[in-house]
DNA sequence: AAGTGGTCTAGACCACTAT
DNA sequence: TAGTGGTCTAGACCACTTT
């Protein structure tokens, strides 16, 4: 019948496919867990006794039981055998993707210049940026809008220096978007970020068409060149009720129809 | 002399070393990456360049490479090469590792149990727990302090169901421990996460000892069983001052000493 | 001693891209 | 056509755990 032939194919792998047999393996035990027949704690078959029963080689077990723990969604321990492991939220991790989502679309998503200007460097800024206090550094101020609504708000200060280039490019007001797309200028070589709850000032409120004391997310960046000098120092404003950060943990609704996409 | 030597190790691969080859070589790759021998955008050398330059099997060179890509460092494109990826915010992530670690020491933390009660699900609850309006669900409010200090408040709903024994395991304070640590309850099968920027309430400025419309995170949780019933319901409240979510994206300071750790 | 995961080899064949 | 990454094989040897 079609339907066991369907049944079949579900547990054993296709190698007419496109998709990797390792992957298909991969997504084999994955579907067995979530749908109970291995639970937390339980130990999956040996890579041997997998070897057997799907009829592919070592490595490509190694490969599909690797891919899992990667997903957090095995664990390995040499000598004794492969473990389910059980929901562990210290393990979850937000993204920035509704954030990105912002920035995909150029359409809705407009960037108003505040404001640019050159300042001296107080105590703080001196202090994040690593140059001396007075020095004269770059202020930017810009609001991102989306579908027209003020949603974002972004203050920065860039190391004002002839010898660098990067500040020029860095005005330009695609250079937001280009670093959540992943075009962002090749001169970063790395960054970092922190997430902190807090409420809108007057100001902010005034730009975010809010109201004082509205909860908001700030979310400070630092970004450093190939010299791991400090180049940008700032921070977004986004009213909480326009973001927010999702994460899922454990093993999602494993979609068992056979429509796999890698 | 010793220290063209020790130059020397770093860019081959010691085989008397208990690092397995493949790390070694994305390590080597990576740092050269760190160090601008190769910039975002370029192309590394082929694998096949790879294999003779260190002297490693293809599938070597093949793990080093994927474990750069699963990093982030770099992307393949077939028929093309492998190529340095730049900065991109998009890929960030943030963990739960602060509040894991307020879980992590038993002698530091306490968890207080403030209230537990059984009561009828509204229309809010109902539709986030998939049960009728009116219908008993449990109520937990716990109070978890960290050297003495009040940090976080948990609001909980649990599926009250005799036939489910989850709900006397959850009562335990313990429970919420397990969950960051993973130790959790081997029933649950996944849940969904959210963070949300919010302000304290009056009464849980109280309990939390800080002031009412202070900055607050407000994290919901919902977990499922293994017959993807929902089975919790909650949040935690925690004052924007005692938490943060931090990341970092691109090449952090490649510590190229040689202590390598994996 | 037997079984487990961890690493590695030296090729093979394929699909894709560039020229 | 040549070069690239992508997959896979059928073993080998090792370190570790259990019996």
């Amino acid at each position: 019948m079609e339907k066991s032939k369907a049944q079949e194919s579900r547990w054993s792998i296709d190698r007419s496919s496109y998709v990797p047999a390792y992957a298909q393996l991969a997504q084999i035990l994955r579907a067995q867990i979530a749908a109970g027949r291995f639970r937390p704690g339980d130990r999956l078959p040996s890579e041997s006794q997998l070897c057997e029963r799907y009829g592919v080689s070592p490595m490509t077990v190694r490969r599909a039981i690797n891919l899992l723990v990667d997903q957090g969604v095995v664990v390995t321990e040499q000598g004794r055998g492969t473990f389910v492991r059980p929901l562990d939220l210290g393990t979850v991790s937000f993204g920035l993707e509704e954030l990105r989502r912002l920035f995909r679309d150029p359409e809705r998503t407009s960037v108003r210049l505040l404001e640019a200007r050159i300042t001296s460097a107080t105590e703080r800024i001196g202090r994040k940026l690593g140059v001396r206090v007075g020095q004269r550094t770059i202020f930017i101020r810009r609001l991102i809008s989306y579908d027209g609504k003020p949603t974002i708000l972004h203050r920065e200060y860039l190391i004002y220096d002839p010898a660098r280039p990067i500040v020029e490019a860095e005005l330009e007001v695609t250079a937001l978007r280009g670093l959540l797309n992943g075009q962002s200028l090749s001169t970063l070589k790395r960054g970092e970020l922190a997430i902190e709850a807090t409420v809108l000032t007057e100001e902010e409120a005034r730009f975010l068409e809010s109201r004082t004391g509205a909860p908001a997310f700030r979310l400070e960046h630092v970004f450093y060149d190939f010299e791991d000098r400090p180049v940008s120092w700032g921070w977004f404003i986004c009213p909480g009720d326009r973001l927010r950060f999702t994460a899922v943990v454990g093993l999602q609704g494993e979609r068992t129809t056979g429509n796999e996409r890698e």
